[in-house]
DNA sequence: TATGAATGAGCATTCATTCAT
DNA sequence: GATGAATGAATGCTCATTCAT
């Protein structure tokens, strides 16, 4: 049931109640424990789809060297569209810390997006977009970095805003935008 | 009971119980609620030490250009001696998604840490350590977001790695190292 | 579950316990609160069976004029037979003093009881069994009184002997013995 | 603590804590153990005051045939200027059901009031003011019951009419009134 | 497959009582 | 005498899970 993906955005793992997840689907609590047979295995589907989708967006889709700006501007856009991932995925790597199932996914996952976006930066460096001093490692490092604080914890009003500083910045030192 | 602050740090807000708070300093449950009439009280108490706690590290307590860089060595520190805190940082900030009034604290604290990021940054422009042409705010912006991604959702193992690489690209494009 | 009825009446408000009246039926306390979400709503049911339970009773069933008699025969019948249903009338006529909710539902069956008496009385000063003198209403008053003094406010032991007394007493004043 | 009758009057058996006792005159709930080692030992003492202080009312003051009458006004002055006295009688009197000590006292000052009133009755028939056919007993009990009901049964708005319309029919039966 | 009903373990909170000072 | 602090035993209520149907 991935209506437990959208209470679990909504209210997190605290406050996640089976007896809401089977209401939201009008379901009974029983039912869901026939698919589910623990709230665990449940979480554990939503965990696998929570990220199954967020790497989905990792992919580098577009084709050129303006592939790192693409890969920032998928993530602007699933920002917008798709918010209750962020906040599932910020509810996980939370969980991460107390959680060794848990921490060896993101753990993954946050080595895949190190990877992909290392080699973005490489592959761009190769076509002399961006400064070949630069590191790429490092670079990486920063970038997941500053975007797992911009997305993963969000600070609501200031949200966008903030959140284009940053980005904006993080384009401009890395000479992506036409000022730099 | 501070002891609060321990357990939420541990477990997190999922997780975190009265009576194990009680028994972690062996008293009595109803003691607790003596000295905290709710758990909400309690929680109240914790978040006010975490945050002050917190803003403590805040206040440029360097003296020079270098500044800056102090205040990075000083989460640094931080961080591996005070590692709860961040745990309880990270808690709060995701949190603050939910409740209002965390909203409005975590909102706070995020201004001020941004203003005192941006007021370090200009007055190392002034004396010529950074570069006149950075945008104050944005780069304010960048750095917040980086140190929260990287000590508020920590990666465990690669933590101490990945951090590192990510606060010396930071560094690094700040000209805050002799490399610059 | 109506054997919080019969805890009720047993215990009073004080000393009603949901995990006695689980207990009395052998049901755990969760399932108890499975029918009943809470204690309230499980003593509105139970207010709702004994003042329909108590109402019941004040309709005249009889026919002619010994409809007055017959009302009282039926109320000693009731306290013989159904002593809780005037243990648990006396705690919700006391609980009405510190319950707006409790109150209107006693003033309603207090003024509906008082109507009943009044329109017995009429019929029977209409063919002449009872006094055309007396005033309806002031001695409907004193019946309701004098009913509710004997029993919702037993005294053990004397109880039956003065309950005797007092409606025998009533019963001639009102004519309604041989000896009037 | 006298400031417990208050209290019991206010909220009951149900709803009486010794904090809240202790609160009302300002002292420590421990000091409230001092003198009262338990809350029974609190409630025995408050029984007392409130039945010495009912008995007191009792005793026949006045002088001449209108003694009678006299207890009503009685009474009724009473349940203007200390409403709480019945408030915490009629407590007694429902706990009585359930507490053997209580009922013994309840069933003494019963018994008293009827020796009392009967009392009055037969005086009154001596010197011819109340006809001389009426069993003193009977019409005891029933006038016993009557202020009972009256008395300690509140029903709030329509009390003072009630109560009026009852004595009112009371008085006229037994010829206290001069339209008798 | 689906569900109404049931339950054990637990949870925050309350309360009369105790105890050291 | 008086009190702040402490506590054991409840108390109403919740929740994931189970079970008979």
């Amino acid at each position: 049931m991935l209506a437990a993906y959208r209470l679990l955005a909504e209210r997190g793992f605290e406050g996640l109640r089976t007896r809401d997840i089977a209401g939201a689907v009008k379901i009974n609590v029983a039912t869901l424990h026939y698919y589910f047979p623990t709230k665990e295995a449940l979480v554990r589907a939503v965990v696998g789809h929570a990220f199954s989708r967020f790497r989905t967006t990792l992919v580098p889709s577009g084709r050129t060297t303006t592939l790192l700006k693409a890969h920032f501007d998928g993530l602007r856009r699933l920002g917008r569209e798709e918010p209750e991932l962020f906040a599932v995925m910020g509810e996980l790597a939370l969980r991460a810390a107390r959680d060794e199932t848990m921490a060896a996914i993101v753990r993954e996952t946050d080595q895949q997006w190190h990877a992909t976006i290392r080699g973005l930066i490489r592959r761009a460096q190769q076509d002399g977009s961006i400064d070949r001093d630069l590191d790429p490692n490092d670079a990486a490092a920063l970038i997941v970095a500053t975007l797992k604080g911009v997305y993963l914890l969000p600070v609501e009003a200031s949200r966008q805003e903030r959140l284009g500083q940053a980005l904006r910045q993080l384009e401009r030192w890395l000479g992506l935008t036409k000022r730099a």
